[in-house]
DNA sequence: GTGAATGCAAAACCTTTGCAACTGG
DNA sequence: CCAGTTGCAAAGGTTTTGCATTCAC
């Protein structure tokens, strides 16, 4: 069985041998300048209105590494493309139906994210993903 | 942009044209037999056991088809294959890193799967997909 | 200088689909 | 009977990989 990696804490960011190359360079700044929720092929098309000569294999490249280096979160609602997110904090993702957008849900203050779940006594919590489904206020609006 | 098919409530099974053929029971036997979560792979394997001329594609089929009418549910973690799951009751899955078991966690009574999160006003929520991951309890011990 | 990263194309992987044959109600 | 389902093989779309070339440190 292939097991995930172990999670990496976000903080910290630990770097080790990441060097920065102009891509990758690319690949975070088109990231951080819109902090939607881009799919790889979202973010080859935005670099490469910057950088012709980037190729797909290396924006996936350069997201896979930068996940590993908690610099950005993978984003994954069921089997679509993934997605990428440059917000680091704690966050829960919903989808809206509707208009397909991908918005960000803060955790509220003095919670857990696991509060919800019956844990067993004696686990350890790594990571929480949570995807919350349904119709954002703008399109419940439009509805009628 | 191609969106999900509006969430169908699980309760009141509306099953339509649904046909039960030999392969679909045997796919929902083998569902039923071991409330693990088995990839599509996985119960191809178990099914194919029982019935030796089905088909991978129609095991698929199948468990897309019972998706759909909610007699089964798709778990997705990160990018590996989908697995399968005949819990209906909302619940939440933890994955342990350690030995890659997916285990169901109950909701807490009396609370909203939701309630970590700061929800927009006027949202409307269909579904509710949380993953955990972490270390089971069984791996915390035996890892010291 | 040197190991790591790129770019390209091809492969890998899970999943879906087209279609003729079959079958459940 | 006949729409819905199967089985097969082939295609689909996303992601990864092998390898020669280039580059960051």
């Amino acid at each position: 069985m292939k097991h995930q990696k172990p999670y990496e804490p976000s903080h910290g960011l630990e770097l080790g041998d990441f060097r920065m190359t102009k891509q990758r360079q690319v690949v975070y700044d088109v990231l951080m300048a819109k902090l939607d929720h881009p799919t790889a092929s979202e973010v080859y098309s935005r670099t490469v209105t910057l950088m012709p000569t980037i190729s797909l294999a290396t924006v996936y490249n350069c997201l896979e590494t930068m996940t590993q280096c908690g610099l950005v979160k993978q984003v994954n609602l069921d089997r679509a493309p993934s997605r990428y997110c440059a917000n680091l904090k704690e966050h829960a993702h919903f989808y809206c139906e509707e208009c397909g957008e991908v918005t960000d849900l803060e955790l509220k203050s003095g919670v857990k994210s696991t509060n919800a779940w019956k844990l067993p006594r004696g686990s350890r919590v790594d990571h929480v993903e949570a995807a919350i489904k349904g119709v954002c206020p703008a399109c419940t609006r439009s509805k009628n």
